[in-house]
DNA sequence: CCCCAGGGAATTC
DNA sequence: GAATTCCATGGG
């Protein structure tokens, strides 16, 4: 399987990469100086680190992540952590505090809603995920929350076997001549998915979405590095000497 | 100066 | 459904 041959040579190229990262975990036991844990392992999560792997896909959305921990450490020097927390800030303090992670008045917004969502203590028309269970459909009926955003929320903060599809995924592949560019988030989802039952999937999932982004960002950037590319000789680009794709994958 | 970064919603057709 | 436009900071 193609997939297959993709995902060990970019391990073995880039190795684990110990996502998600969690900056407040940064030094601790396990984890590194960023708050990565490399090595194949992916930690359990309790509720405090599992809400910041959620603020941290949220702020994330179109935005390099050297910005995004900048807003979450003035989060963290602010005392903003919980969403009750966020709940009680007022939306012009908010987002200040998060105004690195740009498009900060939306994000703002953003973590207000996903933080009523899941207080304890707040009761939305919809049931308070932390009483029932988080489903893509749930998490996709608040505004700000996306198919991205929705399924790195599910992998990552939950371990659910989901692969996610970002502007890099679409780029690789296309590139690769593997998808044309024009398919949808579901259709190039699918190709990553199988049918067999695995406790261990959502590993498989979590870390090759993370080696996509490594990938992207060392060597298939928008403007791509060929040189030294470990994925060169199986690349159509690389091949025709021409960039194939049809969308504007950045 | 320019381009880019781990998207999503609203609008329009 | 597909194509546009808006949201915005900080680094290269």
């Amino acid at each position: 399987m193609i997939k297959d041959r993709l995902f060990r040579i970019m391990l073995e190229n880039y190795g684990y990469q110990g996502w998600w990262p969690i900056t407040s975990m940064a030094g601790e036991e396990g984890f590194n100086s960023l708050g990565y844990h490399p090595g194949d392992y992916t930690p359990p999560h309790n509720k405090a680190e599992r809400f910041e792997i959620i603020v941290g896909a949220l702020l994330t959305q179109n935005t390099s992540w050297i910005n995004v921990e900048k807003a979450i450490e003035h989060m963290r020097m602010e005392a903003i952590i919980t969403p009750e927390d966020i709940l009680k800030t007022p939306p012009d303090k908010l987002a200040f505090v998060v105004k690195s992670s740009g498009y900060y008045n939306e994000k703002a917004k953003k973590l207000k809603r996903i933080s009523g969502f899941f207080a304890d203590d707040v009761k939305l028309e919809k049931e308070s995920a932390f009483s029932g269970i988080v489903t893509r459909e749930i998490l996709l009926s608040l505004w700000g929350i996306g198919k991205e955003t929705a399924d790195s929320i599910l992998l990552y903060a939950y371990h659910y076997p989901v692969f996610v599809v970002d502007t890099y995924t679409k780029r690789i592949l296309s590139r690769l001549g593997i998808i044309r560019g024009s398919e949808s988030y579901d259709e190039i989802q699918m190709l990553f998915s199988s049918e067999e039952l695995n406790a261990e999937k959502h590993k498989f999932c979590n870390e090759y979405h993370a080696l996509f982004v490594q990938h992207a960002k060392r060597y298939c950037r928008k403007k791509p590095v060929c040189s030294g590319c470990p994925l060169a000789d199986m690349c159509i680009m690389r091949k025709t000497g021409k960039n194939i794709i049809i969308g504007d994958y950045r």
